[in-house]
DNA sequence: CGTACACTTGAACGAAATCAAGGACCGTGG
DNA sequence: CCACGGTCCTTGATTTCGTTCAAGTGTACG
């Protein structure tokens, strides 16, 4: 479908060793004994969202190691051995598979709140490279302590089913999105869905902020980049957008939700 | 994209209440004793495949319920409450999300020892509808008393988790799939997957018989039933398949793998 | 034996990719 | 301070792949 590799902001190849001397020199801090899940802006939004004072500790304690990540670094690799999986706290990551040609495909944004790594449970390993959009922080939660612990406290269980769950509903509405939908739905699904993921996290529902390129979207939504760009202009001159750059806003919403049904 | 309906091979509306009546039909056969999991000629290819004698023994008894669909028949309904997930024990299924003008899209092909649900579990409600594809039957999981036995069985817990991480590895790769490759390598990623899925159950690896209609697999793939009738015969004319209605012959293995590489 | 449905194939059309060029913004260094 | 190079973004012209429209063939089943 793209006859030449697709190029992406950022060299994966540079970003790597960019990562693993980010990720070492981040460790050498010590966690702030201050970031517990009670303590989290998050709170219900997270997976703990659901547990009594005593669980929340014991989760706090398995999910007390943070990482932080900077801009363009890695947090993990395709491939490398799964043994954490990772809580979004701050910041944005996109997660990216290479073909055997070497050109990229994003699989997906992740917000605040969000789980990483899910995908590679089953197998062991992680499916994806996970890059920070900006620079962000992560908790760093032990598998099998996860594990253990949904044994144990059977709200964190179903808790951690329903998030297990979700993803595979929101990946199979981006199959349906990627399977049936024009160039136009497809953008406007994006924006309304960043939107309302902004909204739930605090942020004003009629504006946001993209931290991913041109580049990155069409990736995601499986279109070229000036396809994407072409649709934000034509939204732009309807009056359902307004456009700085990557300030969006959203004049009119209604409409907007409208452009992205199916 | 499509501007006329997809007509799939039968009328969902009709189905629904063909479904119906089955349903209460076959709950009036009593569930036959001798069909345990460690009689199950699936095994290993199942959820509790990894389970002791003991507690394999446990899991039977809470799959205990064995519900028979008939061909074109409705397994459950897109918005129905969520109580059970179903294990295909024997047959084909494909579940079904409807646009908002009743253009129905595939989401999926389920062949036995898949589990169908596990969608839902997040919201509640089943995320689409299935439908059998041929006569088929299911074990009936009820959901809470899955999750009560796998807080109680570690192995069990591990096993549920993989499956549901694997079925997110599954819509990655569809994913990938709709948003990057042409239609010559979703179909021949299409029938090399199938092909895989059925060698697992222990049938030849070189021939399979499509239960789906050339319609369905095209919306599954995003693609007009037309292109992938061509696709088809194309590779039918390289000499990668042999075709005879729904009996297709993978004549070359190694160049239809190929022929889906990205 | 005839009707219905699934499948195949051809021809014309269209949406999005590709190719190409120009412009805006950013950090950097003279 | 401004010039410079590099991204990122936008817009236009052309091409391409897959859809749509249309017709015809084959197969299953009453």
């Amino acid at each position: 479908m793209f006859a030449e590799p697709l190029m992406l902001a950022r060299d994966p190849a540079s970003d790597a060793s960019d990562g693993n001397l980010l990720r070492n020199a981040s460790q050498g801090i010590p966690p702030a004994l201050s970031a517990t899940c009670a303590s989290c802006s998050l709170r219900s939004g997270c997976l703990p969202g659901n547990l009594r004072d005593a669980e929340l500790a014991a989760f706090s304690a398995i999910a007390r190691l943070k990482r932080k990540i900077r801009r363009s670094a890695q947090l993990f690799c395709a491939g490398d051995a799964l043994t954490n999986v990772y809580i979004v706290r701050s910041g944005t990551f996109k997660t990216v598979t290479v073909s055997h040609e070497g050109r990229p495909k994003i699989t997906g944004f992740y917000l605040p709140g969000d789980l990483m790594g899910l995908d590679g449970i089953g197998y062991g390993t992680y499916a994806f490279d996970a890059i920070a959009l900006e620079n962000s922080e992560v908790c760093v939660v032990h598998l099998a302590q996860l594990e253990n612990m949904a044994s144990s406290v059977p709200e964190l269980l179903k808790e951690f089913v329903r998030v297990l769950s979700i993803e595979i509903t929101r990946d199979h509405r981006l199959t349906t999105l990627l399977g049936c939908m024009d160039a136009e739905q497809r953008v406007a699904r994006f924006l309304m869905s960043l939107a309302e993921r902004y909204h739930r996290l605090g942020y004003a529902s009629n504006a946001l902020l993209l931290h991913m390129t041109r580049d990155e979207i069409a990736s995601y939504l499986g279109l070229s980049s000036e396809t994407v760009s072409r649709i934000i202009s034509r939204l732009r001159r309807r009056g359902v957008l307004t456009v700085d750059q990557r300030r969006i806003g959203l004049a009119d919403p209604d409409r907007l939700s409208r452009a992205g049904d199916w």
